[in-house]
RNA sequence: GCGGGAGUAACUCAGUGGUAGAGUGUCACCUUGCCAAGGUGAAAGUCGCGAGUUCGAAUCUCGUCUCCCGCUCCA
């Protein structure tokens, strides 16, 4: 039986060392988490599995790692500092919450220009203008809202509004010894802008042609008005991402081909199921973006939910972090959207030699979480199956390219000094010739032992016992130098010879 | 941030004003002939945190933090 709920995967993480929340011992961090020893190896995993198909596999990638702390002025261009923030109000009487925005886009003419007069401006015709110059004075807009009897929009109940706030999604921190407003950096929101920034240093350091992509891991921080639903939406979250550089045109098709490359990778590298997949295609579709698609992947509890965004980015971010951008060739969404860009000083463009010309490229973007992708996994393979004697035994189902542990070399009995000391040099030899995490243990009763493994999602598990010595019960020797190799998920097992076990393992562990 | 629910051992939970509990797990020793075996013993709790009421608070009150559900948000 698979999880039903969040709740079956946030206590075996718990329990066996997967993930813990963040700050623990001081009541925790909201939004934050903590890989254990266990957690640590699985994603490891995912994000190589990752690397290898998106870059060592192809000829056209490159990977790079940029910094988290990120100079003002990227993300100001990239358009976060005005757009990754939310102006949010509540209405005190209906408890109900809304984009400030969005409220005042529900509102008649009257009303608004009831406001306007109210808070002593003119009513812009552009709603973002006067909405910007509203919260410049959240408690003079406030006061304008409730003179102008501002309804709530559902059910035309009249509004108790609070003040209208910002709420900005990027984490600002102080860098150098002095405090003061101009002395911040942000944490990076993306990784993305990490490639963008760096498209020329790429370009230049390795001589790549159209179309070629910049591939980037690492952790991005978002400040969420509500971290929710375990690791899924957290403030501290590492991405996997790649920005794929095409010419204009070709960018529709390319986009159509990393959204088929990437579902498929989620179902055979990583093993989810291909039947809990759907695409969503956005329809409001955010400032940069010409079209974007969603992985969506069948979390237990959750539904539905975004496993990896696909979008075609156009030419806005390097347009926007280009100088001289009256200069290039630009589409008219970002030529007429872009802010003018005052600060950079380089030009972000690509020499076609086939026509001689400075283009802009598009950009196709699969942005993928890392512990959406884990906690996607773990779902996916927990298991809980009810044994013939009526007990109920979990195990994780992983891919053994994901399992944390890979094998597992138990002694039948830990009051033998030969067969233990037999299961730890076989232990070291597998780890020497594998270079993968292999384990020894004896802290319980063999079958007890194999319940942890399950739960661990390792893969096999070796038994050395009696007949491995030679001191088989009818007295023959035929077992020597054998061992029993237990598969995780049919429990059955097979007596392989010491010598064998190491090809027989590579095998199976690809 | 708002509304609802919750927080007691590593996990699951009992405990409604009077000595802090159970099962599982963990650890040690004994035992061990393959699927959470048995025996003996042990460790482990600021009862989320802080105030208040009370002779006395896990229990009542207030505040606060964290988690879950809904709203909001999710480029």
């Amino acid at each position: 039986m698979p999880a039903t709920s969040l709740d079956q995967i946030v206590n075996l993480c718990k329990r066996r060392g997967f993930i813990f929340p963040g700050s623990e011992i001081y009541g925790g961090l909201q939004g934050t988490y903590d890989y254990g020893p266990l957690g640590v190896e699985l994603k490891n995993n995912l994000k190589r599995l990752w690397w290898k198909h998106n870059v060592y596999e192809r000829d056209d990638m490159e990977g790079i790692e940029t910094a988290l702390l990120t100079n003002r002025f990227v993300l100001r261009y990239s358009g976060h500092e005005k757009g990754f923030s939310d102006p949010l109000i509540d209405n005190k009487i209906t408890k109900k919450r809304y984009r400030f925005d969005h409220l005042l886009k529900e509102q008649t003419p009257e009303v608004l220009d009831a406001i306007a007069t109210s808070f002593g401006i003119a009513r812009s015709s552009d709603l973002d203008t006067f909405v910007d110059a509203l919260l410049e004075d959240p408690a003079k807009a406030q006061s304008a809202l409730l003179a102008s009897k501002v309804v709530d929009t559902e059910g035309g109940k009249p509004g108790d509004w609070t003040e209208p706030r910002q709420f900005n999604l990027m984490f600002k921190t102080q860098v150098g010894p002095v405090s003061d407003d101009e002395n911040f950096a942000y944490l990076r929101p993306e990784t993305a802008q990490g490639m963008f920034v760096n498209f020329k240093n790429v370009l230049d350091a390795t001589s790549r042609k159209l179309p070629f992509g910049i591939a980037q891991q690492g952790k991005s921080f978002r400040n969420e008005i509500t971290p929710r639903n375990f690791i899924f939406r957290v403030r501290e979250l590492e991405q996997m991402e790649i920005e794929y550089f095409v010419k204009p045109g070709e960018d529709e098709r390319v986009h159509e081909e990393w959204i088929q490359d990437h579902t498929d990778w989620w179902v055979n590298v990583v093993g989810l199921d291909r039947n809990k997949f759907k695409h969503f295609e956005h329809v409001k579709l955010s400032h940069y973006s010409k079209r974007t698609v969603d992985i969506l992947y069948e979390f237990p509890t959750l539904g539905f939910d975004e496993l990896e965004g696909i979008a075609n980015r156009t030419d806005w971010d390097l347009g926007s972090h280009s100088r001289a951008q009256d200069t290039l060739p630009l589409s008219d969404n970002t030529r007429e959207k872009a802010m003018k860009n005052e600060h950079s000083v380089e030009k972000l463009t690509y020499f076609d030699h086939e026509t001689n010309k400075h283009i802009v490229p598009f950009v196709i973007e699969p942005a993928a979480g890392v512990d959406r992708g884990v906690l996607a996994a773990l779902c996916e393979a927990y298991d809980e199956e009810l044994l013939e004697n009526g007990e109920t035994r979990i195990v994780l189902r992983l891919k053994p390219a994901l399992a944390p542990i890979k094998v597992a070399v138990l002694p039948l009995a830990k009051n033998k000094p030969d067969i233990v000391g037999k299961a730890k040099e076989i232990k070291k030899h597998l780890m020497g010739q594998l270079g993968m995490r292999v384990v020894y243990d004896d802290t319980a009763a063999i079958g007890k032992l194999y319940r942890r493994q399950d739960e661990a999602g390792t893969p096999f598990c070796i038994t050395v016992d009696y007949d491995t010595l030679g001191q088989s019960r009818d007295g023959s020797t035929e077992l020597l130098d054998t061992v029993t190799v237990r598969d995780r998920d049919t429990m059955a097992q097979e007596r392989i010879a010491i010598a064998d076990l190491v090809n027989y393992l590579r095998e199976r562990l690809q």
